[in-house]
DNA sequence: GAGTGGATTTCGCAT
DNA sequence: ATGCGAAGTCCACTC
């Protein structure tokens, strides 16, 4: 339960009442919670007016904004963190605003009625995992190269050539190099032509057959005749697959590891 | 200021209290806040786990839902519009669990102790307008092409080729087409080879010279050799002054308006 | 419903 | 600092 003084809310106050709120929850670094009538001008990267109505704001302890609208998952107006903040009462307005430089830009949020302000100090230090990333696929493919093709041997992955990085690079059962593409979601035409770039810059280089592999759990409409086009080869695999495989992979290190079996890589 | 029936906070509440206003929210369609202890599982198109912390929840009228920790602008846990919910409280432990198909995910939130909770109807009707998009800074340059060079004549925007689609299609003063991409900020190296596509599929399909031209406010950084390699052109502009142009256009397009004057485009 | 590309994208990582 | 690509991206739009 947090204590007294790091815990306050009001209901319907006055600007002048909830201004104090703000003023301190600000300056002590507490997570601000508002709602209430707003509207709110933005400038910076872009500009943006956003007309009164009856929204939701968030303030967090390290200077990041959200105005939220009653429905929506996106914020209609933020600030990304590291914002100084200016707070101000003029008549009945309450007047936030929020700015930050490089890139300078500030959102200044205005209310004219505030239904509740909440200011809390939280204590989070829960870690958070999350399981089945592209980077999971990569680890998955290089920890079972298997899972390509059965004489498959990864060289290196993120390697760089002109256009970018190569996800996986390796080479096949009959010596030749392979490049890999993966994506975590349906690979699209954008995806098959960045393929084919990495494939074409490493041709330039290396003097031997190169084949060019699109790993993704399924391919878009066009793209299987694009593949064809461009000579390149697809591989369906889907992020889960790779998470299960990394599961047991990371298990079996676990267990190698108790075994004092350390084989690296 | 909000009905009483339409405006619901407890602090402190036991997880049954909570449970009950958080139910009858839902089913009314209203904005859910909560702050709390709580634990997140999500399921669908990956997976993640988040341990326990203390953590601000939203639960939008339209079934959207974030999870916000006490620092940084993106929620940790959330769910886009469109969900379904499960309530319950079991022992000293309220769950919720939001649903959507298409694709097929969850996330199962789990409170142990609440310290806020409100349910509040919001108005919103106000409108929200953003200036200078990289739609606006297309619009800006068919509005008044002399922004980009003193004779050239726009014919079409949004021109659907092989990779994709080009920007702006027109003509200069010397009869040879431009193909025009646009950036809004830093123009990076995808955006030359794309601009680079464009120019080779229009090639293949006129017997004419064609130009390639970037427009963005800066070129990254070695992309001014790679755009000399690939022979495509730079050309300098901010969003803030399409910006403005446009302003000035829009206000002469009012303005034609009230004359009656109603040349298009 | 799928495909495509933008975003005040944000975020993280590498140079 | 800048650059580059991923994201459970979300979102709007077209086909």
């Amino acid at each position: 339960m947090p204590k007294k003084e790091d815990f306050a809310v009001l209901y319907s106050p006055d600007v002048e009442e909830a201004g104090e709120v703000v003023r301190r929850a600000l300056s002590a670094r507490r997570v601000l919670l508002i709602t209430g009538n707003c509207w709110v001008d933005y400038k910076g990267r872009a500009s943006s007016k956003l007309e009164p109505g009856e929204r939701i704001v968030v303030i967090k302890e390290d200077g990041s904004v959200m105005v939220h609208r009653p429905t929506g998952y996106e914020p209609v107006n933020w600030q990304p963190p590291g914002c100084v903040f200016q707070t101000s009462v003029d008549g009945d307005v309450l007047q936030i605003r929020a700015i930050r430089r490089r890139p300078s830009e500030s959102v200044s949020l205005f209310f004219d009625r505030i239904f509740l302000v909440s200011a809390q100090s939280l204590v989070d230090t829960g870690s958070f995992s999350l399981f089945a990333s592209e980077e999971d696929m990569q680890r998955a493919i290089v920890a079972e190269p298997s899972l390509l093709e059965p004489d498959f041997k990864p060289i290196t992955y993120e390697k760089k050539v002109e256009p970018g990085f190569i996800d996986v690079y390796g080479i096949d059962g009959d010596g030749r190099f392979v490049v890999v593409e993966i994506k975590r979601r349906t690979a699209g035409r954008q995806a098959a032509l960045q393929l084919a770039r990495y494939v074409d810059s490493v041709k330039e280089t290396v003097n031997r057959e190169v084949r060019g592999l699109l790993v993704a759990p399924y391919l878009g409409k066009g793209v299987q005749r694009l593949l064809e086009t461009l000579k390149l080869e697809f591989k369906a695999l889907s992020p889960k697959r790779c998470a299960e495989v990394l599961t047991r992979s990371e298990t079996k290190k676990l267990a190698d590891f108790f075994k004092e079996d350390g084989e690296s890589l």
